[in-house]
DNA sequence: TACATATGACTGACGGGTCAGTCATAAACG
DNA sequence: CGTTTATGACTGACCCGTCAGTCATATGTA
């Protein structure tokens, strides 16, 4: 009874695809008078609700005091039904923080580097979309959250450095390293070191989250003080 | 996760015990006939081996996941003998968060400016303080603890800001002001944003959480090229 | 169209494990 | 002795995951 199973990978695709596929239901645009909530939503919303809740519940009490229930009730559901869309707990998780990450990672990487764009601009517009995409939304509390719970969960820290800081930094190498061959950083250390120029944001992302209400932190200016610093100041070509 | 099943664990308790240092039942030579040497250590050795085993676990679990039944056991002591040093969970967590960081705090303060000293090498000195003192303790945990935590314990990020983050900013900012009124850094960008000085800081302690066993960062060459950023690269005055 | 039957998404009360905190008891002191 | 300190079995609340039952909708029948 209850047995407890292990289950050392995350969740798989396949159980997952099972519950989603159940076709059928759709068509809540079509009946939207019927009133009550149950079993009108397509289910893919279904799945968007309680992954919005989770986030929610998940960023304002960590992994272990987030409570399922306060899941199943933001997101307008009986607790059972979490259970027909996510394996458990963790896999709800797990599934939260790795499918909120790649789509912002594929925006970045499109925001590739082209040789008539000045590697520093191309920086600022990563900044820029930071900014807006991570900062500017709920999305900031993942982050926090895959710094807080990461040590725990080994196959969220490994799949966030494959995915997101090995992609990511390998970008800010290859622009600092362009920016360094035409001779308009100071010096190579962005270009050994990407994750110096990545440091500040993620400063930002745990300022915001533990003194945003002591000291709120000016972010324009500390990330065009950052550009000054990478670029070496008034040091010109 | 559902770090469940306690049993399973094997003897994680008491190996730990006997791990921590011979605590606990010690002097059973001494005193073997009287057989439960309870007493036997000043009150203030057993709080702090309590201290240091409620690291360990919080460090390991984070805090709520954390049990107190293995902070006892990892101090040799029983789960009454917390209670008795102090109040609840709560107060042993603040207590050993707020504890464990203003000594850091006193000696980079007594590390001050002088003005026979460059600005640069105080915060070569500050790098090298903060890689032995922290990154190179269990302390490093504790400052992870903070980023992980602190967000649902505002007394302790507000003490937090007052006591390191504030004064520690205030030291940086008068440190940087004196190397750019010198002429020594590029730009006033890490004088007027002194954050941007202790990120790198901040990404190693992650970093080290998350990534350490899959891709070790070499904090040495880090912060060396952090140090060049921060003066301008190959400016020179 | 009207009615009967089948389906399975959804529900929510409940079982059972876990763990913070308590307290009656015991040991160590002075 | 009485007092102080320590113990660990115990309790009660808490919450994850389950499952027998419900009911909106779809399908079958006439």
């Amino acid at each position: 009874m209850s047995q407890r199973k292990r289950r050392a990978g995350m969740g798989t695709a396949a159980d997952r695809a099972a519950a989603v596929s159940g076709r059928g239901r759709d068509r809540a645009d079509a009946a939207p008078a019927t009133g009550l909530g149950a079993r009108t939503r397509p289910a893919a919303a279904r799945r968007q609700a309680i992954l919005e809740a989770a986030l929610t519940e998940f960023a304002a009490r960590g992994y272990e005091a987030a409570r399922l229930d306060d899941v199943a009730a933001a997101a307008g559901v009986a607790k059972g039904t979490l259970y027909l869309y996510f394996k458990d707990k963790q896999a709800l998780f797990e599934e939260l923080v790795l499918g909120a990450l790649t789509p912002i990672m594929d925006r970045i990487g499109a925001a590739r580097l082209s040789p008539d764009i000045k590697p520093l601009d191309v920086i600022e517009m990563f900044f820029a979309l930071f900014q807006k995409e991570v900062l500017g939304t709920p999305r900031k509390h993942l982050l926090r959250l895959i710094i807080a719970e990461g040590p725990r969960f080994p196959s969220i820290a490994e799949f966030y450095y494959r995915e997101v800081v090995m992609r990511g930094l390998a970008l800010m190498r290859e622009i600092a390293g362009a920016a360094v061959a035409r001779g308009e950083f100071a010096t190579d250390a962005a270009a050994r070191f990407p994750q110096l120029i990545v440091a500040p944001l993620l400063l930002a992302v745990i300022w915001d989250g533990l003194f945003s209400n002591i000291a709120p932190l000016e972010i324009d200016g500390l990330l065009r003080a950052h550009r000054d610093l990478i670029s070496g100041g008034g040091w010109q070509p």
